[in-house]
DNA sequence: CATCTGATG
DNA sequence: CATCAGATG
């Protein structure tokens, strides 16, 4: 009978690929493409705010889960870059072996780096930086954590920037024991990376903090992403020497939302989440001047959100 | 490791199913349907030929791959039903298990029949009927045969119409032999129905017969649909009781196809294939009026045909 | 309701 | 270049 499941061959390697800007060209974008995606004029959320020495911002970070790389270049996710411009940039889900990604997605001005898994069209993270980068390393440097292209960590002079697509503790909380090693694995390489300098963690966290971090709560205790095994894990980082940069700047804000599922027209309703994330070590408080959810920009099921750091 | 493949639950039974037409609702189609799709009024192929005996035609027919039932659905399909209003009407390639066959399928005025393999989204054929019918029966009465919702045959007063969609032989020819084994199968089907009344037979037939039948000939001696061994099968059955309708009234019109690949705009430039017939015992050629092929009418790879009748 | 892969045509 | 299924989120 024919349509047999096969088997995909392993490429393994999370090792990640490095490309440099090829070209910039604007391309056009079709009725369907548009349908989607994010207009190519945007207003952006922008700030004036200061960090608590008074400076203005340096730096500008950008986090966005973009649910297939491929799918958001064309729903005009490169537009965004252009406007926003980022200094430094990570994607999530790009659902894209690494070698596949298409050149566009590394801007004029920005050097990429791309990791992805053994599945092919699963997870994978990616990063785009102007800012020179001392070192660039693939995972958490652990083989079983290490095979789902899932983090990628910067060294810059004056810190860590740790982009990660944090695994997701899937339907009926498959995976919630899995993503319970990882979450304490993950907390001790954030910890080691922390006493050499400080982390900007950064990415889909695949968690909601707290009650006010989603809009329904109470019939989601069982849901993967507010269980409270996946929050708790989640405190103890931010017990231990992080701060989630975004209730540090408004602790009170309800309804800031970063995902939302596609279903029910969930967004239109703001019925969603926040799982997307800049925790970052203590000692970078001072230098936060805001952190943006840009939940006007579509392209994905995801919006992105912005650190905007004076250091 | 995450996404395991799964072997679907057989639902075995080629047995078919039968619905009656519920309402008719005119639904609106989006932008992004009409793309592909047959515009909502169109220009079709009519024909004022008679039949040998002089005689206007009395039942009209139309044989459709439709690539998807649900997609045709979306692509507008019901809107060429309405407009050519067939008395007798079959599908090829629903690609859909015949208990999901949208109710909408079934116009006003019609009976219909669908038939569906163990493989769901694989092959399956479907009737609709204005005229009576006396019976109605689903595949060859070959268990081995019968799995992939090939074959209806509805006996009417005065002939038998058979709709079917031939196996195809496969990229690399995979499934030629099976092919043989199934043209020589269904020769036999069709010489036992002709015995009792003369037959219709119509569908995808998955060969073109002679090099007149594509565009490109030469280059095809080794692709499925224009083996030596499809097109003598083919021979066979026309060399023992039976014409190609179309032939039989066009024998020297050329680049009359049927079917254009999706690849490469085929069917803008018509790098096609005539692949649906209309196949009919000897003793009913003096009642044929005309034989359409309408490839003005998009919505699928394959345009429809139609066989006018004087009976 | 999106994305992706992989089978099929 | 389409369809579909099935996995995943």
């Amino acid at each position: 009978s024919p349509k047999k499941p096969v088997k995909k061959t392993a490429t393994t390697s999370t090792q990640g690929s490095q490309n440099t800007a090829a070209d910039g060209d604007d391309e056009e974008v079709s009725d369907t493409q548009q349908l989607n995606a994010t207009p190519r004029t945007m207003i952006l959320k922008t700030s004036d705010r200061l960090s608590a020495k008074n400076e203005k911002p340096t730096l500008k970070f950008v986090s966005w889960n973009v649910n297939g790389i491929r799918a958001w270049l064309k729903n005009n996710g490169l537009a965004y870059i252009q406007q926003e411009a980022p200094d430094i940039m990570c994607f999530q889900e790009m659902k894209c072996d690494k070698l596949q990604v298409p050149n566009d997605c590394t801007p004029p001005g920005y050097k990429s780096y791309w990791s992805s898994g053994d599945t092919a069209g699963y997870s994978g993270v990616g990063l785009l930086t102007k800012k020179d980068v001392i070192k660039v390393t693939f995972g958490i440097d652990i083989e079983e954590h290490d095979k789902e292209g899932r983090v990628i960590t910067a060294e810059y002079d004056k810190f860590y920037f740790v982009a990660s697509y944090i695994p997701n503790s899937g339907r009926k909380l498959v995976r919630l024991p899995y993503r319970q090693e990882w979450d304490a694995a993950f907390h001790l390489y954030l910890k080691k990376l922390d006493k050499i300098k400080p982390v900007i963690w950064c990415g889909d966290l695949n968690v909601a903090h707290q009650s006010i971090d989603l809009c329904n709560p109470k019939t989601n205790t069982k849901t993967s992403g507010f269980t409270k095994e996946e929050r708790e894990n989640f405190s103890k980082i931010l017990n231990d020497g992080f701060i989630d940069s975004y209730r540090y700047i408004y602790p009170d804000t309800v309804a800031a939302y970063t995902f939302w599922s596609y279903f029910r027209q969930a967004r239109e309703k703001n019925i969603g989440w926040r799982l997307d994330y800049f925790v970052i070590s203590d000692r970078l408080k001072e230098h936060v001047c805001d952190v943006l959810i840009q939940n006007e920009v579509y392209g994905s099921d995801h919006c992105p959100i912005v650190l905007l750091l004076a250091i």
